[in-house]
This record gives structure tokens, sequence and C-alpha cells, in this order.
RNA sequence: AGUCUGUUCGUCUAAGCGGCUUAGGACACAGGAUUUUCAUUCCUGCAAUACGGGUUCGAAUCCCGUACAGAUUACCA
């Protein structure tokens, strides 16, 4: 027997930043599409052009890239269910809404955007439905010669799905099992707009249709109008046709309660987003993790960790990895709090993972930014080895490591003058007439224990000061490889500066 | 206010169908060891089945109620 072929879509509207939880659907539906050998499809929710905001359709897409998750179909790279920006599909829809309206499961509506506020305002708990919808201008209420005469004088009309009375409109959610609501308690909602473009509740239906896609993902806040959603695809394409819905549980703040947005990054001090995002029309920025400097694997990882667990105590997952072992089945219920500390440990853990040569790669740009030139890539990957086990953001490597780079500009000899004397001067100065470039760290060491002795100095008592004279900090990994990288010309005239800084 | 959903350490979570758990792991936090620096690493500690009733020989696991939390109630998605 042929099973249809799983196809999911991410439908995210571009109306600004990436958000962790919209990042968290894209990876859940591709993991699941790469899981069952499934299509993985963007489609752009770009329905309301009030919101509308340039660039973040491309904003987007440079997210799913850096993180690796690359949509199969996309309105860049479009398969056989073109075009896959709903604006552009504008014209599908009517014909639905149309239909519907001949066979009275919608009705037109007539009452303005200032009427219905000024209903709301009136009565916090109105709704247009089947309590008051005869007592409304609409095509249920009024006569049809009076609907007629208003269609041809193009007064702005609506269409509204028309909710049946006392009925139980009940679905199996992949997570939640079954969910079931009353009808009548649910709104006559929107489904075609006075502009002619479709609300989402109207596009995603018959996108999912039409793009054949088998398995709807999309977070919590959409189950309370999932009841339309079902009766849509009843009434259009029958209930055997509909998608397999999963409703995701939410990302939640990490203090207090409620959704996490990104007014609480703001507050708390971390990134929302994927990637760094400034509106285009009001300037305001807001911080993404990728500038902040995790590693996208890290991301990932922390990611399908908040509402996923395989069962066991593994913690660590490279995106192939979740491919393999993804399932909806182990997706929890409940919301879960955001915790920060975790993103870095997640980050910590990948950048202890990766190979140098891979975190070089990943790393160089923040030394660029910080105006500091990388002549030797060698060089660089063996600093970067050195201190990649102290670094928990990819900035931490500017102070881990930038000292092999530039030299530092104001040692902290005050942490080392009160005990400073000639003959620790004079070691140093030995020291340096025996060093040579075929030394290693060891060697190194070895040489320096030496000379200490025969001064009579215990060598622990140049450790401190030949840190600081290196690195210019008390920090940083064994001084002699410090020494060995920097090479022995660089070494001495470290040594010597601070030296004649102490006199 | 109505509707829907949820509820295990401070946080993320494990314990597929009730017994194998003194409720396990990780983050965080607190001690300690190692590192002649800092970090890493390694030990140790800490702390939870919301509450109340059932069902059962036995319940974190099933049922009911209560509480609490979240989502939603736009010509936004």
């Amino acid at each position: 027997m042929l099973s249809k072929k799983v196809r999911v879509r991410f439908a995210p509207s571009p109306t600004g930043g990436l958000h962790l939880g919209g990042m968290r659907t894209a990876l859940f539906n591709y993991l699941f599409a790469k899981k069952n050998n499934g299509d993985f499809i963007l489609r752009v929710e770009d329905t309301d052009q009030t919101r509308y905001v340039d660039g973040a359709e491309a904003y987007i897409m440079q997210c799913l890239n850096w993180c690796g998750i690359l949509p199969d179909e996309s309105p860049e790279k479009p398969g056989n269910y073109a075009p896959y920006r709903q604006s552009e599909r504008k014209e599908i829809y009517r014909k639905y809404a149309e239909q519907l309206i001949a066979n009275g499961q919608a009705y037109y509506a007539f009452d303005t955007a200032d009427e219905l506020s000024e209903a709301r305002k009136k009565d916090p708990n109105f709704r247009y439905g089947i309590g008051n919808r005869a007592q409304l201008r609409n095509a249920l209420a009024l006569s049809p010669t009076e609907v007629q005469t208003l269609l041809n004088t193009n007064t702005p009309v609506v269409i509204r799905i028309k909710m049946p009375e006392n009925e139980t409109i009940s679905f199996t959610d992949a997570i939640r099992g079954e969910v079931s609501f009353a009808a009548n308690l649910t709104d006559d909602k929107v489904l075609l707009k006075a502009d002619g473009m479709p609300t989402y509740h109207l596009a995603v239906v018959v996108d999912d249709f039409l793009m054949q896609i088998t398995h709807a993902f999309r977070g919590e806040e959409w189950l309370p109008s999932a009841p339309v959603h079902i009766l849509l695809w009843r009434y259009l394409f029958g209930e055997a046709a509909m998608p397999q819905w999963a409703h995701l549980p939410l990302i939640l703040k990490p203090d207090g309660n409620g959704k996490l947005s990104k007014r609480d990054g703001e507050r708390l001090g971390f990134p929302v987003f994927a990637m760094n995002w400034t509106d285009p029309r009001t300037q305001e920025f807001t911080a993404g993790f990728k500038e902040r400097g995790y590693l996208p694997q890290a991301f990932i990882n922390m990611l399908a960790l908040l509402g996923w667990n395989e069962g066991t105590d593994k913690e660590i997952y490279s995106l192939e990895a979740l491919e393999s072992v993804f399932s909806l089945e182990r997706m929890h219920k409940h919301g879960a709090k955001f915790d920060i500390e975790k993103a870095k440990w997640f980050n910590q853990e990948w950048i202890k993972l990766l190979p140098a040569k891979d975190l070089a790669h990943a790393v160089k740009p923040y030394f660029v930014d910080a105006g500091i030139d990388i002549k030797n890539e060698d060089n660089f990957e063996e600093a970067i080895q050195l201190v990649k086990e102290r670094c928990t953001l990819l900035p931490d490597f500017i102070t881990q490591a930038g000292f092999f780079f530039t030299a530092p500009t104001a040692p902290k000899i005050d942490d080392i003058k009160a005990k400073w004397s000639n003959d620790k001067v004079k070691c140093f100065n030995d020291w340096c007439m025996a060093i040579h470039g075929n030394m290693l760290a060891a060697d190194l060491e070895l040489s320096l224990k030496t000379i200490a002795e025969a001064h009579q100095i215990k060598a622990g008592e140049l450790m401190q000061p030949l840190r600081i004279m290196l690195v210019g900090d008390k920090f940083g990994p064994g001084v002699f490889d410090i020494a060995a990288l920097l090479g022995i010309a660089e070494t001495k005239s470290r040594i010597e500066k601070v030296i004649r800084l102490l006199q």
C-alpha cells in the first residue's frame, strides 16, 4: 500500500524578526520531514498588508540558513505548488469563499470595523456569532435584494463562516489527543477580508490542501481557532483529507508567567530572535542568538530540548542525530520556561565538541569586528584550541585569545609590583638570552626553572609576572604554551616591555 | 467573564501500558579536589510528584473535584 508522502510546512508571517518559538516550530517541522523522508516547505503568510515588513522574508531565510534547516520548497525554490507567498495566491481563495456562500456555510457581512469595535467597547464579551448575527448587517439579517444592492454599490464586504448550532467539533491532536469544542461558542470568523485577501483561517486550510500538506504543526495559541479550521476542511475538502494537526507547547518567560516575548529579552538581557533584527520602519533593534555568539548547533540543540525529549539522559544532539530520533510522540503537552543559562551551557558544550578548525571559522568574524587582524591561520587555530575550554560564547574568544595577536596595551603590573626585585629582572634577562625558536613549551619551562634555581628564586615567583607580561592579566592557558605559540621574538619583546614599565 | 489546554526539584526534564525509584539526569546554586592564574575536569551536597478525595494488595502513573497557570475571544498571524 502506498501511503501519502509526508509534507510539512513552516508558515511564518514576514512581520519582523524570527522568535525562538517560531524557530523551534521550523525545526520540528524540518525534523519531522527528515525523519519521515518527507518534504519541508516554507510558505510565506503575508496576507496582512498593513503588517508586512520589508526584508523580513529574506531575514527568515537567513535564519533558516544559519541553522541549516533548508526548505525543499520555498518562494525562492518553488516546487510543484507555486506560488509560495499567499499574497501571490490571492485569486485562489475567493473561489472557495464563494463556494461556502453558495452552500450556505458562509455569508456576506457589511458591518464596518468601526461599528464592531464600538460594539466591543460596549460589551467586552461581544462576539459575532449565533447569538447576535441576526441583528447585525449581514446576509443572514438582510433581505436578498438589500444584500444585492449593497454588493452592487461596492459596499465594503467581508465573508464570514457560519458556525453551526448545537454541534461539537472534535479532532485528534497528535500531541494532545482528542480535543473538542462547542461550535456555537466560536465566533463567525472572517474568512475573506474587505480588501479581497483571505484571513489566516481560510488561507491555511486552502493552502494546506492545495500543497498536499500531511502534518500541520503550529503553536498552542492556535488551538482555540482549530474548530474553524476543522469546519472549513469538512466543508471544502472533506475531513479525510485534513492534515494531522499538532499544537506545539509554548516557550514561556523565564520569570513570571506568559509567552516569551521580544520585550523579555530586552528586559532580562538575552536574545529572543535567531539573528539580529532592525525594524526598517522604527529602527528598533533586537538582538539575535547568532550575533551574540551562539553556535547554530547549540541553538538548535537547545531549542529541540525545549518541549521534546528522547526519553534518555542524553542532551547533546547534532541536527543529524535529531533527524533520526525525533518523534511527535515524545513532545510535551505543557509549555517550557526559557532558561538562558542552559542555553549558554549548550553553547559551551558545542564549543568543546567542535574541532578548532570549525571554531576558527566561526570565531574569525568577531576578531575582524574587534579590529584584530589574523595573519597566520595556523596560529589562529592553535590559539583557538588552547582557549576553547574557557569560552562560553563566541566573543569570549576575543578576550581569551586576543592577546595572542595584539600585545597587551596596559599589562596589570600593579599585581606584581610589590614583589618585584632585581633578581627577578636578572632571571628574565637570562631567560631571554637562553630561549630560542626550536624550544617547545616544556623546554621553555625547564629553562626558566633552571635559571630561577641558579638565582635562588622559587620558579613559582616568576609565573605570575610572566603571565602578566605575556597576557597582560591573570588568566589564560599555561604560560609556556602561550610563549611557545607567541614565538620567541614576541615573547622577549613583551618581557622587555614590562621590565621597562616596572623600572 | 466564556472556551480550550496544562500542572514532577528554582529551571529543563526521566520514570513507554499502575509495582523493578530511598522519584533518576542536566542547568543553576553551595562546598571540596585538581589546575603555581583563569577556565575546564572530578567529587559531594541541595531540592519535586499542586491540593483533596476515590479505584487498587499497590498510583507520579487511572478517575473525580478544587486550586493555580497559560492560551484565546481582530477585516493579526
